[in-house]
DNA sequence: ATCCCTGCAAACTGTTTGCAAGGCC
DNA sequence: GGCCTTGCAAACAGTTTGCAGGGAT
């Protein structure tokens, strides 16, 4: 899918220094087809469990914001106890499943697009944000 | 513009004892014409220096949940280490001025309807929520 | 050699909880 | 009197920080 060289090589281009770690959590972020939502809490079991490697919740944290700054991945905006990002950084809209506690996307063709008629002066809109929350149908 | 005795209704209405902090805080929420929008530390905050009262954190975390749960306040989800509150529980959107880390409402008017074309088999919609992120214009 | 990065533990922040004392009905 | 509520302190969870040792360039 990636190489492991792609990793280095995106690191480096963003004056990142490709350590172990960082390539580690590079693995478990991009190594897919897909896009995904995680918190520090999921990224931190997926390194231990999936990828039988141990890394400081500290090297997590500091390599996510990292990633985060590059633009690399996107926080996601809910009132949770844990922040959630997203692989997908594209501009795009959620569901959040309150039961589940999960994410799930919705494309761009799934929402019409936002207008909004109001401007705040001395202000720009930086992003819009629509995040729809689910509840269980049966009861 | 309300008197304590409505106030003490409202409580009793919802099997809410009106005690003399709930009432304090009923004052510091809805003894206004305009709604707002709060974090507990403003609240306390304005409990403490506008109402000159003391009451303790652990009851304004209580009194606030208990008033959301009787639905008197609405939670706002904003990824910040603080949780948000609003006193219009209306249906609305909101911007968030991410230097102020103020909220600004969106009245219904200024946002289009919002139609989500996908949904989730046995889940239902329970809330749609815009948020808008704002950032300085010069720079 | 230099500077950056990691890992640990401690610190921190917002929030919740347990429980004894006090207040409301 | 009985039950709910308050207030304090301790506990808690997620996150951040300081710093010494290790790794990348």
């Amino acid at each position: 899918m990636h190489l492991k060289t792609d990793f280095i090589e995106k690191l480096r281009h963003s004056g990142l220094r490709p350590t172990k770690q960082r390539l580690k959590i590079c693995d478990a972020l991009f190594n897919t087809d897909k896009t995904f939502h995680f918190t520090i809490n999921d990224l931190s079991k997926i390194i231990r469990e999936k990828l039988n490697e141990k890394i400081s919740l500290a090297t997590v944290y500091n390599t996510v914001h990292a990633f985060e700054k590059k633009g690399y991945l996107k926080e996601i905006s809910i009132n949770s106890n844990q922040t959630y990002f997203d692989t997908n950084t594209s501009s795009h809209h959620h569901f959040f499943d309150e039961k589940e506690k999960k994410l799930i996307d919705l494309e761009n063709a799934d929402v019409d697009p936002i207008n909004i008629n109001k401007s705040i002066p001395g202000k720009k809109i930086k992003s819009i944000e629509v995040l729809v929350k689910l509840d269980s149908e049966n009861q």
